[in-house]
DNA sequence: TTGTAAGCGTTATCAG
DNA sequence: CTGATAACGCTTACAA
């Protein structure tokens, strides 16, 4: 076991100054061509690599960006990393993870623990019980101390700083749309409870889809779910007793669990009722009938915040100047929506 | 914006020495009671908070896990991580992510890029095409260098360090056993290439309950697939060109594929084919049919390599005194392997 | 009881 | 061209 190699051993071998040898190997033109070569070679025969630790004290920058997820066991958010982690990792900088389980405490802590000094900024989506508390004063805390932030997906209006969020509403009202315009005139949304920004902004758009259509809004045909693992009875129940021929859901798994729903009714999905779901992921590509989504391109969605954020850290961006990217959604039209027999019209 | 506190500020605004406010802060009785109070006071009152890597440097210790995944967007990793991360930051560590996509280059370079003080040990599981080529020398590299690694799933055997894995060739026998025991007698198997560690041990499994059972091996029912996202039609071509009443896959995908192409043939799961898969996850829950699964305890196996490197880390271990930790699978049965009508025996 | 100084591994400044 | 020195923020002998 040889331990790491320092500037300092390298001086000691060779007999000159550490300045020097860190000169040398920084190629600054103060070092003569002997020395410089000397020193680069036996560097190289020894594999020597500068101290990150030690630099980062130095230059005050870690090269290292936070991400503080709510889960990850979860097709969005693992292409939200993926997008990430892609340029970041090509900008030379590292990703440093926590998951904060969607609970507030956690999501504090953790972003404490990187807060000093671990990272120079961060890449949030918001927990779910944070949003719940319209608590943020530790992220408005980490603003203050100059760290950037940039917020992804579950984004929080009040605070000023870089996002990057998809036309949450408009991709639920294109989907619902498609709906209608396969003849579908009642139409269930299955979402979330209202905290969840995202469920709210979902659900804005099936309403503002219904509406621009002229259709009324069945306040009894919109069902808000607490907790997505427990929800199979709940949208069981919910569907078995509604006529519906058209389904919104905020989520694939409320896509399938609806299937199901409809499948003990002795219906099914699309020869009776078509299914749109938000979020693509496998399960929606795989599931029988393959499932219509809205994707949310998760990975550009990453990708789009680690620049944000790298710009910021090299300072490549105006001050104060703070931007929200909107992501494009776009339709991915699967078996789940394809009308069959016209049933409907 | 205030910038963060340091231990010199403080120094300077209570007007006493740095190493005054540092023995106070860390409860030293060589500090009166007065001064104490006094510099704990202010250093709660402006949220003090030690910079971590200063004392990275200091400790020679950055409790900091370096995770090297092939890829994220896959629930098993995704698990994987989970647990490390809850038992990493139980323990006051955290974690940096980074992916290989499965590229040896990558690996290669992320381990670099970590293995400079960056981290204090690593947990892996080695990308495909490591494996491949079988070149481990940047492993053997950081190992040498004194840097525990923990070997997750995907193993190099020849490594000397910790490895945690499940029993792949056991967890893939009892599936297949349970086919068997349901009535299967022509059992087919869809994995993946042999160099993949996990594919191969998963095929062993398979080969060996039928022999315990005096199955003749048939290597026509074998299909090992390089690319699990162009698999489907081979899947279709070889599923539509043989007869067999059970089937076994070594992962979720292969094991939806495997439904579409026997639902192509006019037949169905579980009603003419048993179907049985290697790793659990969101997918198989929600197909229909839901899909047997054998569970993997993702979670668990990362919670354990974090256990194992922390202890190795805080030496609370003998040295050179390597374990394999084996998760035990077990058996989700689902419908896709329960018999409905007795169409076999 | 408090303070000084050295050191963790680097780099930058300034002298020699 | 080379080297000593200070500094990044912190801890810890060792002095005072």
């Amino acid at each position: 076991m040889k331990p790491k190699l320092t500037l300092k051993q390298i001086a000691r071998e060779l007999d000159v100054s550490v300045s020097t040898v860190s000169k040398a190997l920084r190629d600054s033109v103060e070092i003569s061509e002997e020395t410089r070569l000397k020193i680069k070679a036996f560097a190289k025969l020894y594999n020597y690599k500068p101290n990150n630790i030690a630099l980062s004290l130095k230059n005050r920058k870690t090269r290292t960006i936070g991400l503080v997820l709510p889960e990850i066991v979860h097709d969005f958010f693992a292409t939200v990393i993926s997008g990430i982690e892609e340029v970041a990792n090509q900008k030379g900088y590292n990703v440093l993870i926590c998951l904060s389980n969607n609970s507030f405490d956690r999501e504090v802590m953790n972003m404490e623990m990187l807060a000093n000094g671990s990272t120079d900024g961060f890449i949030i989506s918001v927990a779910k019980e944070t949003q719940q508390k319209e608590d943020y004063h530790h992220l408005e805390e980490v603003i203050n101390q100059g760290m950037p932030i940039v917020l992804v997906d579950r984004v929080v209006d009040q605070l000023t700083c870089d996002k990057v969020i998809i036309d949450d509403s408009e991709g639920a009202k294109n989907a619902v749309q498609h709906l209608i315009d396969s003849g579908c005139k009642k139409i269930a949304i299955i979402t979330t409870v209202d905290y969840v920004s995202v469920g709210k902004l979902r659900t804005d758009g099936y309403l503002e889809a219904l509406t621009s259509n002229n259709i009324e809004i069945d306040e009894d045909l919109i069902l808000k779910i607490e907790n997505v693992d427990q929800s199979q009875d709940e949208i069981n129940e919910f569907l078995l007793t509604r006529e519906v021929d058209g389904i919104f859901t905020v989520n694939e798994q409320f896509a399938t669990s609806a299937v199901k729903a409809i499948n003990l009714k002795g219906k099914s999905v699309p020869e009776d009722v078509l299914v749109f779901s938000f979020s693509d992921g496998e399960l929606s590509r795989r599931f029988i009938p393959s499932i219509s989504t809205v994707d949310q391109h998760g990975a550009a969605m990453g990708a789009k915040a680690a620049e944000l954020l790298i710009e910021r850290l090299e300072n490549t961006v105006e001050e104060e100047n703070f931007q929200t990217a909107l992501v494009k959604t776009s339709l991915i039209e699967r078996e789940s929506s394809r009308r069959i027999k016209s049933s409907a019209v």
